[in-house]
DNA sequence: AACTTCATCAACCGCTCGCGG
DNA sequence: ACCGCGAGCGGTTGATGAAGT
């Protein structure tokens, strides 16, 4: 029992400090952290011991080493299949910690936050306000995709996003629901899908037909996964960005910001951020339907 | 060189869960 | 069934250093 009126020092953890408790695990293995406090060995909490020795004292942690390109895409993919269950995914990566992982993900979170908001300030500049949500809605045509969808199995493929086109027509796109996809259900609807420990995962076999838990591999280069660009990139497959115009007409800059967050958008990312409204008015009706598609598989 | 911005990391806080009495 | 406690987890914050302007 600790002894709640006693002195508890915080703040950063000296080496002495560091020695008395790892003497103590030595003796009595990682557990009876209060005890640390109540027998006077250190004026820390049982917490404050618990974490130290988990995130830094704990033998075989990588500490210092950055995360490697499979470990980003290990999480990238554990997230989107476990949500913010940072202790859980860290088990799938030896050496981490869920600190780790959760400043891993906080950090990814940040970056895709801030070139969210650059590129809806460029948008703003100069433009009408109306924002791509406030359109009124647009007939479409009968989605092919949908069915596989209400089934439960994703047809996002580059094949079937392309579907629409050559299309004049498109869906709007709720933003609310695009940004924020309600997922509530999703645990109940889709099939529990076992992830693979590190040691054991695969690269995805084929692009063309992705499960939920296999979602295509980004084939782009983007920030927090510029190491992975060699990784199961399938030349034929084609680039749904490629429907964008070039570089200097209108449609620029959301074509930057695609180019850049694709692969995030295609790992149902977009789910966890909290955007203010995004401008949607200089993005290609194509790229919008690719988009709902995308957003619509990661709600399965 | 000074300043700002950004990334990373360590640690704390509040909450929940499970267990034993 | 209830309560108290310890342990664990996720969110958040603050410090620090690197990179950019």
């Amino acid at each position: 029992m600790e002894r709640p009126n006693a002195y508890v020092k915080k703040g950063p953890w000296t080496a002495e400090e560091d020695e008395v408790l790892i003497s103590h695990v030595k003796k009595c293995g990682p557990r009876d952290w209060s005890s640390i406090r109540s027998k006077g060995l250190l004026p820390r909490t049982g917490k404050s011991c618990r974490l130290r020795w988990v995130n830094k004292l704990r033998p075989n942690l990588k500490t210092g080493s950055k995360f490697s390109a499979e470990e980003e895409r290990m999480v990238i993919q554990l997230q989107a299949q476990f949500g913010n269950k940072w202790a859980k995914i860290a088990t799938y990566l030896p050496g981490r910690t869920d600190n780790d992982v959760k400043n891993f993900w906080s950090t990814r979170r940040k970056r895709f936050e801030r070139i969210l908001q650059k590129s809806t300030s460029l948008n703003n500049r100069g433009k009408s306000p109306l924002v791509r949500h406030e359109l009124p809605e647009v007939k479409v045509p009968p989605d092919p995709c949908s069915s596989a969808i209400e089934e439960g199995t994703s047809c996002c493929n580059y094949e079937t996003h392309n579907c629409f086109s050559n299309s004049q027509e498109f869906r709007m796109v709720p933003l609310p629901d695009l940004v924020k996809p309600n997922l509530q259900n999703v645990e109940a609807e889709q099939p529990i899908l076992e992830a693979t420990p590190l040691n054991m995962i695969s690269l995805i076999d084929s692009p063309s037909h992705y499960s939920l838990s296999q979602l295509p591999q980004p084939q782009l280069d983007f920030p927090f996964l510029s190491e992975c660009k060699e990784l199961d990139q399938d030349p034929m497959a084609p680039d749904p960005l490629d429907m964008f115009g070039q570089e200097g007409t209108e449609c620029e800059s959301g074509q930057k910001f695609f180019r850049e967050n694709a692969a995030s958008i295609k790992l149902g990312e977009v789910k966890d951020l909290s955007i203010p409204n995004i401008v949607f008015d200089d993005f290609p009706p194509e790229m919008l339907d690719y988009l709902e598609t995308l957003t619509s598989s990661s709600e399965l």
